[in-house]
DNA sequence: GTCTATATAGTGATAGAC
DNA sequence: GTCTATCACTATATAGAC
């Protein structure tokens, strides 16, 4: 398949994308300029709108891309008991958010960055995922197999737990992630059930 | 007390420092100009540099100010119980966080905008901190009141789960800070013991 | 598709008048 | 202590050549 010279859309797209995440999450998304964006990419600042209409798209692709990576990934069995879901979910969360930690960072730190129909949008699917954990909640509640007092509550506890590791965990440190999910999995179990 | 025409030092300067807090936490540091401090506060920009030799300064300043006054608030009673030490420790991070929503936001999401050296002033702060929970953890541990795998890692779960509080709590929703603090005392409290 | 050049507007910080 | 004016940069986004 020959090609025009300078032709290089397949390539440079996602190069785009991935100097753009790598940036953002380092220095923030106010502090990036599309010259440094085009510079990492290897092209000139103008060239980037070949590719995205505004900055302010291209952090937004970024963050709705990941929440709707996280929403078709995690998946509910609702076949199985409640404690095997929770299980499922906390082992979930921390290994789908310990492999993308660029991404999990600026979908917290850049959320005020979003226009207010975009954050609207990333809100949405945000929400969503929260459902998905107060479901296994509550079905354990109404089973008898959790105590808890508001499962609204206790579902923003353990996501906001889980999503901690982020903030310090990195391969090859003192604990494995294995090591790590299981205490956070006995935390959480210990937490929602009669104590 | 006669007073020299337009000398407001003692108003200007907390009011300078307000003004930031409050614009770096809506719309972040980076994104916020000395213009509009000066602005928000009535002076021209020129006039803020009474009160701050630069940008980062005023922000490194707010930071360790708060991480100070948190470090001199938390008192821990070392003649009490690992059980009720730890129910003191919930009970007072709570408070003092959804006290200075503000303040806690900046504290995390503005930390790569110190410089190196202002950012270990803060960082140091903040492990002080977080020695404190773990202390109370370790006692537990040593005494047999808890069970807990690793008392770093259930630190961090600990704080993580607590702070996430500000991200949702506002006073006047559906819950009072009290019965919040409940519910979050009973998950932690239950996520430390046997079981 | 990428380049160079540019329009337009904003930035942090400083100098000197009052 | 605050003002106005300004320096030296940097920003996003666009136009038109190739």
């Amino acid at each position: 398949m020959a090609r025009t010279t300078g032709s290089h859309s397949d390539i440079t797209g996602p190069k785009v994308r991935e100097a753009a995440l790598r940036l953002f999450a380092q220095n923030g998304f106010a502090a990036v300029s599309m010259r440094a964006i085009a510079s990492e990419v290897g092209v000139q600042a103008g060239a980037l709108y070949n590719y995205t209409p505004d900055k302010q798209t291209l952090l937004f692709n970024l963050l709705s891309t990941h929440m709707e990576q996280l929403l078709d990934a995690s998946i509910d069995d609702l076949s199985q008991s409640p404690i095997d879901r929770l299980r499922h979910f906390v082992d979930f969360h921390i290994r789908f958010h310990a492999d993308r930690p660029d991404e999990v960072f600026i979908s917290y730190m850049e959320l005020r960055n979003l226009s207010a129909d975009n954050f609207s949008t990333v809100e949405a699917l945000r929400r969503r995922y929260e459902d998905r954990l107060e479901g296994i909640l509550q079905s354990g509640a109404d089973a008898g197999d959790f105590v808890i007092a508001d499962t609204k509550i206790a579902t923003l506890a353990v996501i906001a737990m889980l999503t901690g590791v982020n903030t310090w965990f990195h391969a090859g440190g003192r604990l494995t992630l294995d090591e790590v999910i299981a205490q956070y999995w006995d935390m959480v179990r210990k937490a929602v059930v009669a104590g």
